[in-house]
DNA sequence: CTGAAAGCGCTTACAG
DNA sequence: CTGAAAGCGCTTACAG
């Protein structure tokens, strides 16, 4: 059973046509009368012709193709985010090549299968990148976009949540209410996104002579369960539980409520994210919302405006708060 | 800034072989003398050289592509299947293209993009095809795996658990336990997975005389909890209650909760996959394990011998029963 | 072991 | 609007 794909070259024939008023038909915009346009359709429908985007991309130099590598297959935020990009660049006419890693950082050889198909862009949302990685990337001029973090050091495109002021408009309702005794959990402590949302948090607290405790968690709900736990058996109860994100903040409130304690009454629960599960009954976390869609429409946009060459751009969306049951 | 992409062509210049001999060195098998071989690979490193796979796809007819296609978004068990899915695909030299969508079937246009780029093979994980495309794709010989469900009328491989088995091993554990007010949550009707859970849950409890009540669910968290609770505040407390997947078993253990019974004193909860939540100490649920990783490498073999053309073939993997803290 | 040449399935000037 | 021809970057018989 021989793989019997259909060429130009075969419609062309069965039309009646040349090859190249068949690669017409199928390339917007090209000339072709309409009464050979319906011709060549009929024919190709019948024959199930489908043009061989390989043989497009190499003489194009369009492969239509974005690669996406990912990491943390951990946290749901990141599927979503999967789903949306994969909706809106099919939409654009991109496939998407993907790669998971489990690798603190990407590694050259991950990163290869994309220059071997020639992806156009490359959208990394969760891992590192090493700046040789990325400086091989800019030798065969494919942009880089880092979603939801940045990296100073790297030349490359960066989307993300303001984290910054985010997390400082959470200190502010922390503030507020008067609370005196609060903790941040941190995330892995290399990322910007956990960084940005401590120092966010705590500058704005510490600038109102307010002290936080700090615990270096991981983005993992063990790790945020187990501290919280432990917290608490020391005889730390705090009123104000604040994660670097929403699997963390999972984490902490489990523990609290194991623990007997109640939740908003004695402790203040706080994520960011809100993933899919925050709002479910029993969580009814109170959490920052990342604006996801425009994220992925803002790297999209990046993405495709390298042509003007501007130079590596950080855009930074903003949010918003959302009090559900963890919070009064 | 034109895109530089560096041929074989210059690779040979500069090494003062023929481009045949730079492309033979990078074709496994090829023979080459070590000493040629040598001088070609230290120029290509120079110069970042790296084979074009669209064009060696395009003579090879050989794209190292999987086209892989997944629904449910929602679910973390497919995440974690895509995870291994594109690591396991990865090992073996195969890059995967990606796609999801949101609608029931997958569509003739979300398939076009595999089409079109020459995929070897396609894995379809949460979707349903028609079977005009899956004629489609046979009539361009490409290989179709349906991973996690089947479909009789699809002459097309699958991989699955077994799940009428698994249920009715639930079923009898059950049933030596001697619960009578028994609940089934269903899943989305149109899956098989879904029928099978059901089919071997109430079949087996059936024929020991007992009686299964049966709430039509959908796979998701929301459905279940409020199926639960509504039962609940009809009066109905039934001491088991097993759901066609662990995001099921999850809404209507919350729901439990939530009305302050106690699981699993008062219910018994059981929940199906294994998900990573599933073990959070809050959940604690007690469910059956599927054996992804097992199913992964079945379906990537199941692929990769199809050249052997022996008709489509059905795969059911066992996988075990994991008792935590919602039953006894 | 190595090179010259044909060809994979397209697109795109170049003529007409 | 349409066709003949060149060429994208490879692989692979075919000779030597």
């Amino acid at each position: 059973m021989e793989k019997k794909v259909v060429s130009a070259m075969e419609v062309a024939r069965l039309a009646n046509v040349s090859q190249s008023t068949v690669s017409r038909v199928f390339t917007p915009g090209a000339s072709v009368s309409e009464k050979t346009r319906q011709k060549v359709l009929k024919v190709a429908e019948e024959l199930n012709y489908q043009p061989n985007a390989l043989a497009r991309g190499l003489i194009t130099k369009k492969t239509n193709l974005v690669g996406l590598a990912m990491k943390d297959i951990q946290n749901p935020f990141y599927h979503e985010v999967l789903g949306i990009f994969t909706k809106k660049l099919r939409a654009k006419g991109y496939s998407v090549l993907f790669v998971y890693t489990e690798n603190e950082e990407i590694q050259q050889e991950e990163i290869n299968h994309f220059l071997e198909y020639n992806v156009e862009a490359i959208i990394v949302t969760d891992a590192l990148l090493s700046s040789n990685v990325v400086k091989k990337l800019q030798n065969n001029n494919i942009p880089v976009t880092l979603f939801n973090r940045y990296d100073k050091n790297l030349q490359c495109h960066s989307v993300s949540c303001d984290n910054i002021s985010a997390a400082k408009e959470i200190a502010a309702y922390v503030y507020e209410k008067n609370y005196k005794d609060i903790v941040f959990i941190t995330g892995k402590l290399n990322t910007s996104t956990s960084r940005d949302r401590q120092k966010g948090f705590t500058d704005f607290l510490t600038s109102k002579g307010l002290n936080v405790t700090t615990l270096e968690g991981d983005y993992t709900y063990d790790k945020s369960f187990h501290l919280t736990k432990n917290m608490i058996k020391n005889g730390h109860t705090p009123e104000v539980i604040f994660g670097a994100n929403d699997i963390t903040a999972l984490g902490a409130l489990d523990a609290l409520k194991e623990a007997g304690i109640s939740v908003p009454d004695e402790t203040v629960v706080i994520g960011f994210d809100d993933i899919k599960m925050s709002s479910w009954p029993h969580y009814a976390l109170s959490t920052w919302v990342q604006p996801i869609e425009q994220m992925v429409d803002e790297t999209i946009h990046l993405l495709a405006l390298d042509s003007d060459s501007s130079g590596p751009q950080t855009v930074k969306l903003k949010g918003h708060f959302i009090h559900r049951e963890t919070t009064k």
